[in-house]
DNA sequence: ACGATGACTCTTC
DNA sequence: GGAAGAGCCATCG
């Protein structure tokens, strides 16, 4: 299916985010190609699973700077988040502005 | 085929 | 700054 092509440019672009580091799905949306095609990179995200290799879709968090997701899930992404040395707070990212990856901006 | 739902985002109040 | 409504595409009942 053509979607699976979605799929691995939603993943390669995760890939590309750096250590320390965090990402919106509206971002990678747009890197690719379709602002409002955030709900795809969300559905991208969770099939992660089929990505080889897999990605660290630790690193993607909605705009607002929440884990989306089940806490069972955001849990987890949130303690490796921390361990790459991200700020997360209740499943929240604090300086969000300040570890902020732009795939556009890629600096 | 139709209606409802969802790891979202944006604009407006 | 927080809450509400509308838009978006794909999957499920």
């Amino acid at each position: 299916m053509n979607q699976d092509l979605f799929f691995e440019q939603v993943w390669d672009l995760t890939r590309e985010i750096p250590k320390g580091r965090v990402t919106s799905y509206g971002a990678i949306a747009k890197a690719i190609g379709a602002p409002n095609l955030s709900r795809m990179v969300a559905r991208a995200i969770g099939a992660c699973g089929n990505a080889r290799p897999p990605v660290p879709y630790h690193r993607v968090i909605s705009s607002n700077g929440t884990l989306s997701g089940d806490p069972s899930s955001t849990q987890k992404r949130q303690q490796l988040l921390e361990h790459e040395g991200v700020e997360v707070r209740n499943l929240k990212i604090q300086n969000l502005k300040k570890i902020f990856w732009d795939p556009l901006n890629d600096l």
